[in-house]
DNA sequence: CCCGGAACCTGAAGGC
DNA sequence: TGCCTTCAGGTTCCGG
């Protein structure tokens, strides 16, 4: 499941490919993923611009063309880029396949189309309303402390919230709690100063740890070069059915936050 | 504003 | 073998 970690990957390893290239094209193979003007008129936008620059705003990609506008994209559960130099058959559950010039193509391949692209001219739709990027210098234990102020929800479902902190989900965010040895329950206000540091730092050092292993494999995800990253191999609780507490030996436990599996050790992360 | 649950999707895996 | 249920989850929308 693409996060910061898969994201911050995918648009490292597009830029050498994209950057100066030009779109020659598009075609669809689910018209829907392109979520805010017909099919028609995002084709003949794109047609002949090159693409100035990409960027990643939380789990959002954002890329830059010639004109002002904005090519959006989000992966969401199961979406992938794939690079293609030799128009190749695109893998099955391709969407769309993005035609650039010197024969390079762009596969955006999504089994379960939650995946989705929009053309904007503006970026501040998207980035309104997104928190603090977590590994920026201005994330720091106090700017995470002032987001979970008097905030009643479980701190899992507040680290997974991209108003509170961008680009986290299910599966950080259960590695995060557990390497901090915070209850994925515990409401976000209860946390001591001592907790919110803790949090604060394994927040960033699972997301660091993760993007330099390019990312996890567990489903659907794949660098632009198809390769599977190997982050997962690290992980400690996160999709742990079945597992014991790498830690303590504990049987791992699995309970839903917000329709989320949630895996934990309920030893090295008590409730109160 | 805050919180929780449903809906959108489809394939994999496990139970019987 | 085959059917049924559960699990996977990012985001948005809706009701309280």
């Amino acid at each position: 499941m693409p996060e910061l970690p898969e994201v911050e990957t995918v648009k490292n390893e597009l830029i050498p490919h994209i950057i100066g290239r030009k779109f020659t094209g598009v075609t669809f193979l689910w018209e829907g993923i392109v979520k805010n003007l017909p099919v028609e008129d995002f084709c003949s936008r794109l047609l002949g611009q090159e693409i100035s620059g990409l960027a990643r705003h939380g789990k959002y990609l954002i890329i830059s063309l010639s004109s002002d506008d904005l090519l959006v994209m989000h992966l969401k559960m199961s979406g992938s880029l794939l690079i293609s130099h030799d128009s190749t058959e695109p893998p099955k559950y391709t969407r769309a396949i993005i035609h650039l010039d010197k024969g390079t193509d762009i596969f955006f391949r999504d089994p379960r189309k939650f995946g989705a692209m929009w053309l904007i001219k503006d970026s501040s739709s998207v980035t309104k309303k997104l928190g603090p990027e977590p590994l920026e210098a201005d994330f720091t234990p106090q700017v995470l402390a002032q987001r979970l102020r008097n905030r009643k929800a479980p701190i899992k479902a507040l680290l997974c919230d991209q108003s509170v902190i961008a680009g986290i989900g299910n599966m950080y965010s259960d590695e995060a709690l557990f390497a901090a040895g915070i209850h994925p329950l515990r409401q976000g206000g209860s946390l001591s100063a001592d907790e919110i540091a803790r949090l604060h730092q394994t927040i960033q050092q699972v997301l660091r740890t993760a993007i330099g292993n390019k990312g996890a494999s567990i489903v659907n995800y794949y660098r632009p070069n198809g390769e599977p990253g190997k982050a997962h191999f690290e992980f400690k609780v996160a999709h742990g059915r079945g597992k014991t507490c790498p830690v303590c030996g504990s049987p791992l436990q699995r309970i839903p936050v917000r329709n989320r599996g949630s895996y934990f050790c309920p030893k090295c992360q008590p409730s109160l």
